[in-house]
Formats: C-alpha cells, structure tokens, sequence
DNA sequence: TTTAAATATGACTGATCGGTCATTTTTATG
DNA sequence: CATAAAAATGACCGATCAGTCATATTTAAA
C-alpha cells in the first residue's frame, strides 16, 4: 500500500461515519478536513471531487455493515441460528453496528429522488441482503427446520422489511422498544413456522 | 383569510413536496422562490428563517399523508376492511399518496442525528399512527373479526415497520413488487388470524 | 545521495447560501 | 377616497460552499 492509498483510505474511514451522520448533502469538504486534520487540497488529490469521496464513504459503510454481519451469521451453525443471528445483528438500532445507523436506510432515502448512483448502490446492497437471507431460508428448509411451504424470496422480503421499519421507529422514539417487538415477532414466526 | 395567511398557507403548499422531495438540508430558499414566483424578501414576511419554513413543510406533508389516510379508512365499515384499506393506502410507493414519498421516511433518516425538533414531528406522527392501527385491531378483537390472542399494540408495531420497510425497498427497486408480497403477506396474517 | 514523481499545503476564486432592509406596491379599513 | 398597515420587491451582505493551483514538502527508487 502507498503513502497515497494510505491516505485515501484514511480519509475514507474518517468521513464514512460523517456522511452517514449528516447525509451527504449536509456534509462538507470542511467537515472531512477536521476530521483527518488533512488540508482542502490533499483531499483533491486523492478525490476527483465530493461525489467521488460520497459514493467511496457509501460503499465503505455498507462494506462495514457486511463485514459484521458475516461475522456475527459465520457464528451461527443451523439455519436457525444464523436466522436469529440476522435478526440480532439488527436489533439494537440505538447502538447500531455502524455509527449513524442503517446507511441503507440513510442513503436510500437521502438519494432516492436526487442521487441516481446512490440509489443504485443502496438497491443492489438491498438485493444482496435479500439473495443471502434467502439462501438461509432454503438451505433452512431442506435441513427440515422451516415450513416447507414457505415461499424463502417472499419470507425474506418480509424480515428485510421489519427490520428497517424496527430501525426507523426505534431510532425516532430513542430507544429499542419497537425494535424488540419485531425480533420478538420474527423469532415466533420463525419457530412456530407461522405464514 | 387575510392576504397574508394565504400567501403563506401558499409558500408551504409549494414548498412542502420540494422538501420531501430533496430533503431539507438540499432544499434552498431559492427552490421555493422558483416555485412560488415569489420574491425572497416575501418570504421572509411570512417565515422568520429556512428552519421555520421547513418546520412548516414537514408539518403540511405529514398532515396531508393523515388527512387522505383519513379519507380512505372512513370508507371501511369493519376492522378488517379498515386495515384493510390502510395496507391498500401504503401499498403503492412509485406512486405514494404524497409527493416525495413517506414524509416520515424520508424527514426521520435526515433528522435522525441533525434535526431534533422535526425528529420529534416524525415520532409523535409514527406513534399517533400506531394508536390509531391499534384502535381498528382491538375494535376488530373485540367485534370477532381477529384473533383474541393477538396483540394489538405489538401487531401495529409489526405493521407498520413492514409498511415502511417495504416502501423503502420499493423505492429503491422501482418497482412495487417488494410492497406487493408485504401487502400479501399482512392480509393473510390477518385473514388466516396468523402471529 | 540524488532526483523526479507523488503528496500536501493553504491562499484564492466564483457561485450560492441564508438572511436583511430601504423602498415600493397592495390591501383593507374608517 | 384617504391613509396607515401589511405585503412584496430586489439589491445587497457576510459566510460558506466546492473546487483550483502555484508552491513546498515528502516519498521512494535509482
């Protein structure tokens, strides 16, 4: 790694968790400075401009996001387990995984109407979730723990769905409460084979 | 009305789907003088800074989103064709009830960590939806139509969260085919008295 | 150690931002 | 109709924005 990949990925991890503070609009070339302390030139070295460092802090915090959450599903043995591994990753929206909370979420709606490029990264990271928890679902009804009947692309639309609308509420009224009631749901759903 | 009040009730009619559209943080008081024809010094007669106008704004779309979900419910007679028809409301985001999409989507990621006066706007809004799904469910428990078992307040929590996570999805797809199976699978919960 | 390329600096630019205000025009009332 | 208040105008202000560039410093390889 050169001096200058150094720096750029150094800049890269300082401003990922700003941007998905602030959103990217919000966001200033000022505020990364302050944060690497690096001067406004030196960003343009490394950064054609701010949509290059925005879009590089949006996949940085996703690649983040998925690099946890393989971590925490390569614990679970059965599908089961990896299931309410999944479901226990996202369950604690206050103090999430990665700082400024759900940067689907975030970016998705900041981008949706302004930033097509944006939009995409969140719509394919989106798919990406859908196509690895539905892989669980099959594999957890071949193994015989799931309802054969379950439909795993359909399932898995729903849990994805819960789980960000969990976050959203419990990220406005401040604590975990409705986060809860969803894991709680999810997990009774998935052991009683309901649906 | 005085002419006063109809210029600003005006001004926030115009602003209101730009800042749902683009956010507050990338909406600029020139964008509301573009729409409006108005001068920049009018607009400040009628709000002191961006912040009220805003404030405003969030206010108006949130209103119009309740008054047309209102509207909607008022045609169901039963539990279940109110709930009905509130899934039915929410279950096209290509094409939402308000300009921009969900207001509470969209205005709670932005203020989540920036804009705590509007985050309170979008928490009391979420948890005055809730109180109203959990009236129509435990009018339905109690008229028979839904299981006795089922709780209300845990099941308008699920609900809901389904709701906006479905149209977040939707939204970044495109297309309605993530709301459509969350659609489905909600009316066969309810149909089937499933969870 | 020499040296050319890579990297870092910070002053600078033009555009746009939110917001102000003296002035003009419109409204509404007695 | 007279007139005072309300509303509307647009030039203007300082701050901040993204982005540039001549210059200085550091890096790394010969």
């Amino acid at each position: 790694m050169t001096k200058g990949e150094e720096t750029r990925q150094f800049i890269i991890e300082k401003a990922a968790p700003i941007f998905n503070t602030k959103g990217i609009a919000a966001t200033s070339m000022s505020d990364i400075m302050e944060a690497t302390k690096l001067s406004k030139g030196s960003m343009y070295v490394h950064f054609e401009n701010k949509d290059v460092l925005a879009c590089a802090a949006v996949d940085h915090n996703m690649k983040v996001l998925s690099s946890k959450l393989q971590a925490e599903l390569s614990q679970g043995k059965s599908a089961t387990e990896q299931l309410y591994a999944y479901i226990d990753f996202f369950s604690n929206p206050i103090n999430p995984p990665v700082t400024g909370g759900c940067p689907l979420l975030n970016f998705g709606t900041e981008a949706d109407d302004t930033n097509p490029i944006v939009k995409e990264k969140v719509n394919t990271a989106i798919k990406h979730g859908q196509v690895l928890l539905t892989s669980i679902i099959e594999k957890g009804i071949a193994d015989k723990e799931f309802d054969p009947n379950w439909n795993a692309a359909e399932f898995s639309t729903v849990l994805f769905a819960m789980l960000e609308g969990g976050h959203l509420m419990s990220r406005m009224s401040g604590n975990n409460d409705n986060m809860k009631t969803i894991e709680k749901t999810l997990k009774k759903i998935i052991s009683k084979k309901l649906i």
